[in-house]
RNA sequence: GGGCCUGUAGCUCAACGGUUAGAGCAGAGCGCUCAUAACGCUUUGGUUGGGGGUUCAAAUCCCUCCGGGCCUACCA
């Protein structure tokens, strides 16, 4: 039995995510996670949800309440809605938790040892009016280079120049406006990358079969310019983790926390300590640590390209800098980006659909199919209805969900709600069951590569089986004539949606428990993962009772499509 | 500006130097009547964005032009 450790990039603490963010990282993770559960291995699945830093502080302020109230409240509400999509997490933690402060300290520390942070001084723009340092992005004026009124400090949207601050004609504070603002001098605490850069280099060098997007980013950011740049990981805050504590190294860091992406990924490590304070394990170590048990583990982590030079630069540098006994990921899995309707997704300007707005209207299962069968893999993928009701209605409805049907039915009418005996099979099942184990053993190949799209590909035409023999076996004439037969026809038909239940059930976890249900109600076959074995299809024996399921999936109606076309387009409130 | 990805049938995508470039959807025809008017079979459809080059062989490698996207280190 396999070991694997997956996380999922942790979702920022504010608001609700949109499907473009789910279909990056969390959910395909879960899928993975699924799949490798399904095959009997052991996993721990993980993920978090990303509480420090500016933005949370500022819409904190704006819901009037403290920080740390808010983000609780969040993380609740982003746990509710992982919960409802079926994420399966092991545990999603916070980053804010005591155990993460902690940890993120002690290798701060250790890095500091081992001669990679140091601290450097340097000029910030600060608004005394805010009472607070401004990240570039939250100073806007007039660019001097083509008069735009709304550039931000660090880049200009309008000529696209690169700006900095200090440039910027009229500069204000987007967050009150104010115009007063000033440089002043401040220590930071920097995490010098650069010491690393031959050695992540290496690293990155030998890691076989990572996706392209992947090691091109990595290596871009390794050769660029100077190479791979020392890296400010403090931050003048108040909400983080402190970078002044009992124990700290260095002095004169009062009042400044640890950046976000600095403490962010160490909540991956962190999140194993909150799973066991949860009471649901008790041995975080040997996931972790390759000291303590986690030397077989298999480290897969999921994210959307923007997350990709934290986790493989900066995180493997504080990994391997504070030379500890950390697993280190074994495969990176990024995607692309998921357009909304020939736009991007827009959380300011509501366009598109959230996370808790999709479950509104339609059950998890309908949108984890087209999200997943749809990944973002080789390049930037385009949500639109149109396309949503055609492989919604066509692969879930049609072939697969009628498919249940007009078994479960057929068998109803002619041999009621038992599994029929009598008749073998024959020449036609051992051919469907060739077939399948082929099949069977494409979609596991692609599983275990990760490759989402032809995963989803090969298990639609897994059910598309199931119809063409169905077809050509035709029980519904066979049965006048030779019911033993048609009893055969029947019997392997049902095991096949009992089939199609645990290989669906990475996908499509909520019909495949109600297939199961519906075909095994005493759970008497077992669930093991199955390989197309010839025991596969005789799981459900002669006589075992089943039931009709209501149908599975309801087709989408074009005033349907119409209505939430219209509803997403654009402004929420 | 620099870097990376991308352009293949009406649409969404495969094919990663080697038969005649393949699937699904959409379109056309036929069949079936168990089923959510569902399913099955057959079929139409491509100068692989343009041009040049390398090779016995190019969608695939190289150059160039055109289009789309992302990243570019203080948003997270």
């Amino acid at each position: 039995m396999a070991r694997h450790l997956i996380t999922s990039a942790i979702p920022y603490i504010n608001g609700i995510k949109h499907l473009g963010n789910l279909v990056g990282s969390q959910l395909p993770a879960d899928l993975f996670a699924r799949y490798q559960r399904g095959r009997g291995h052991e996993v721990m699945f993980i993920c978090a949800t990303d509480e420090h830093g500016t933005p949370a502080e500022l819409a904190a302020a704006k819901a009037g309440k403290p920080v740390a109230e808010y983000c609780a409240e969040m993380h609740e509400v982003q746990a509710d809605i992982a919960r409802r999509f079926a994420l399966s997490f092991d545990h999603f933690g916070r980053s804010s938790s005591a155990h993460n402060q902690k940890l993120t300290q002690h290798l701060a520390v250790k890095l500091f040892e081992n001669g990679l942070i140091e601290e450097r001084s340097e000029t910030q723009m600060y608004s005394p009016t805010d009472g607070r340092y401004l990240p570039d992005r939250y100073i806007e004026g007039t660019c001097p280079n083509c008069g735009f009124e709304s550039a931000r400090g660090d880049q200009c949207d309008n000529c696209t120049k690169q700006l900095d601050p200090v440039d910027l004609i009229n500069p204000h504070s987007t967050i009150s406006g104010a115009t007063d603002l000033e440089m002043r001098e401040t220590k930071h605490l920097y995490l010098l990358q650069s010491k690393m850069r031959a050695q992540l280099e290496k690293w990155i060098d030998t890691r076989e079969g990572w996706p392209v997007l992947t090691t091109s980013i990595a290596k871009k950011w390794l050769t660029d310019g100077d190479g791979l740049q020392d890296r400010g990981i403090t931050r003048d805050l108040n909400w983080g983790v402190p970078a002044q504590f009992d124990g700290a190294p260095w002095s004169g860091m009062d009042g400044k926390v640890f950046y976000v992406w600095f403490d962010a990924p160490i909540e991956y490590i962190a999140c194993a300590m909150e799973w066991v304070d949860a009471g649901k394990g008790t041995d975080w170590e040997r996931w972790w640590r390759t000291d303590k048990g986690a030397e077989d583990v298999t480290y897969t982590q999921f994210m959307g390209k923007d997350n990709v030079p934290f986790h493989t630069l900066s995180f493997p540098a504080t990994i391997l800098g504070s030379d500890e006994p950390w697993k280190l990921v074994d495969y990176i899995k990024s995607f692309n980006y998921l357009n909304y309707d020939g736009g991007q997704f827009s959380t300011s300007r509501g366009r598109g659909v959230f996370m808790d707005q999709a479950l509104e209207i339609l059950p998890p299962d309908y949108w984890r199919w087209w999200l997943l069968s749809h990944a973002p893999e080789s390049s930037d993928a385009e949500f639109t209805w149109d396309n949503f009701q055609t492989s919604v209605n066509k692969d879930l409805a049609d072939v697969l969900g009628n498919f249940v049907s007009r078994v479960t039915k057929f068998c109803r009418s002619k041999f009621g709600e038992s599994v029929p005996e009598g008749g073998a099979y024959g020449e036609q099942e051992q051919a469907l069951i060739a077939d399948l184990a082929a099949r069977i053993a494409a979609y596991q190949a692609h599983m275990d590569a990760i490759e989402v799209r032809k995963s989803a590909q090969e298990l639609r035409a897994i059910w598309v089986t199931g119809n063409e023999y169905l077809q050509s076996a035709a029980p519904w004439a066979v049965f006048k004539e030779d019911p033993d037969r048609a009893a055969a026809i029947v019997r392997l038909s049902l095991n096949l949606i009992r089939l199609y239940a645990l290989l669906s059930a990475p996908f499509i976890p909520d019909a495949a428990a109600t297939l199961l249900a519906a075909v095994d109600p005493e759970d008497n076959s077992g669930q093991a993962w199955p390989t197309g074995a010839a025991v596969d299809f005789e799981a459900l024996p002669g006589g075992a009772p089943f039931s009709v399921p209501d149908n599975l999936f309801a087709k989408i109606e074009d005033a349907q499509r119409e209505d939430w076309q219209n509803r997403f387009a654009g402004v929420r409130d």
